[in-house]
RNA sequence: GGUGAGAUAGUCAAGUGGCCAACGACGGCAGACUGUAAAUCUGCUCCCUAUGGGUUCAGAGGUUCGACUCCUCUUCUCACCA
């Protein structure tokens, strides 16, 4: 009986430590978390997981919910996460993968995004398990002295080691001193909270190690163990997800746009968004992956149920079913969108012009061109007449697959 | 501070007096095939009711019948020297 009872919690830790590890960059003392699991699953005893934020970006989208994902694992396996906000450190700057010293964000700024970040991650974060805490709250009463001793633990040399540092030192492009003081100031978040594991990006490295070698120096009795996680593939499945890119999923998309991005994606790319972003469990997915393989699943199936899976996260079972529905209606059935923007001309208007008044075109030119190559369509029949009117009346306007408008000619 | 090289469309990158709205690649858009997937094939990719007109090749002047191409100045980038 006895031997039963360990030969499961022995089982149960291998499980965890295979989510933990799903996705992973690079784990450093992998060997820590699993003690950390362990000490959970035999005795219940949880531990602190820390992830820092820099309050600058208002638009999140998917890739930035990756290490969110991660987190929401931890805490099904014990950990209590600590979420900061970096205000302190966010008047500095994060030097990270930036080719200049940035400008400082406005107080008033920080406070708002820093709100509009708590709406969103409690949609993935189990909030009993969360504690959001902001980190001028122990980095002002510091002081003077207290970030005098912080930097007698480092010496020049050694942060010029740093990758960014040491391209732009070489480039002449300037560094200023303050961006030497962002690691350990990251790093003493995990002295000041005696983290047991940071989690961040990849070019997070050098700042997550600087919590390790700071816990030593302040002699806090544990060194917190580190999970890189890696940056999320865009649409195209090359570049990473970026707004610049144009290639990102935003958390604020529209059902609609969020369904049909995430069906957008290459089947490929499917199982990255899967391992990365899915809820499912390992095994799940393995199913999911030989029933595609045999011919049991349909590709489009699986994709359409991360779809809904992802849509539902943000807005809801309901809304991710009509998104659904919606997708359907236009794409495989043919039919249009009930949601179709509406504007006003004035008649008789050419077709060319009443394309660009719609702004379904970029111009007058492209709009030929699109009536060119058969891509316009009136009330759902083709047409290719360049120089076509229109007359007073109500039309359906479409251009290629996604846009459509509505014009009320007068 | 000195010398040399360079700045061309969303990006990379040809073009060194007219054949240049500017080769090509990538990206993007559209069409065919599909599952709004991938792959593939085709067309398009500055603006303008157009077999024509207008504005473009860092910016400002100049030479010339004619300039992305030549000259002058300015701004910025890179390399070498100090």
């Amino acid at each position: 009986m006895r031997t039963e009872v360990i030969k499961d919690k022995i089982k149960m830790i291998q499980e965890a430590l295979r989510e933990i590890r799903r996705g992973t960059a690079e784990i450093i003392d992998e060997a820590r978390i699993e003690k950390l699991l362990k000490a959970y699953i035999e005795k219940g005893e949880t531990f602190t997981v820390k992830a820092g934020f820099d309050p600058t970006a208002p638009d999140l989208h998917l890739g930035h919910t990756v290490l969110l994902h991660k987190l929401a694992t931890f805490q099904k396996y014990g950990a209590n996460v600590q979420f900061i906000i970096g205000d302190f450190t966010a008047q500095i700057g994060d030097p990270t993968g930036k080719s200049e010293t940035r400008k400082k964000l406005l107080p008033e700024a920080i406070v708002k995004n820093a709100e509009s970040y708590k709406e969103q991650v409690f949609k993935i974060l189990d909030p009993e398990k969360t504690t959001v805490l902001f980190n001028a709250d122990w980095i002002n009463p510091l002081g003077a002295a207290g970030m005098l001793e912080l930097t007698t633990t480092h010496n020049v040399a050694r942060m010029l080691e740093r990758d960014d540092f040491e391209k732009r030192y070489k480039n002449g492009t300037s560094i200023s001193i303050s961006e030497f003081i962002y690691p350990l100031l990251q790093g003493y978040d995990s002295v000041h909270l005696k983290s047991d594991i940071e989690l961040g990006g990849t070019d997070q490295k050098f700042n997550l190690l600087m919590g390790r070698h700071l816990q030593r120096a302040y002699e806090i009795g544990k060194e917190q163990a580190v999970l890189m996680m890696p940056i999320l593939e865009g649409l195209d499945g090359i570049q990473k997800m970026s707004k610049s890119l144009n290639n990102y999923i935003g958390v604020a998309d529209a059902p609609n746009d969020m369904f049909g991005k995430v069906l957008s994606i290459s089947d490929d790319l499917m199982w990255r968004y899967y391992e990365l972003l899915s809820a499912l469990s390992l095994d799940e997915i393995e199913v999911l992956k030989f029933g595609v393989a045999d011919g049991t699943q349909h590709p489009k199936k699986v994709k359409e149920a991360l779809a809904i899976e992802i849509t539902a996260r943000f807005h809801g079972e309901e809304a991710a079913q009509s998104a659904k529905a919606e997708f359907d209606k236009v794409h495989a059935k043919n039919q249009l969108p009930s949601d179709i923007a509406e504007f006003e001309l004035e008649g008789p208007i050419w077709i060319a012009k009443a394309l660009q008044d719609c702004k379904i075109a970029p111009s007058t030119s492209q709009a030929r061109r699109d009536l060119k190559q058969g891509a316009v369509k009136i009330d759902q029949k083709k047409v290719t007449d360049e120089q076509l009117q229109l007359e007073a009346g109500e039309y359906i306007l479409q251009v290629g697959k996604r846009k459509f408008a509505r014009a009320k000619v007068k």
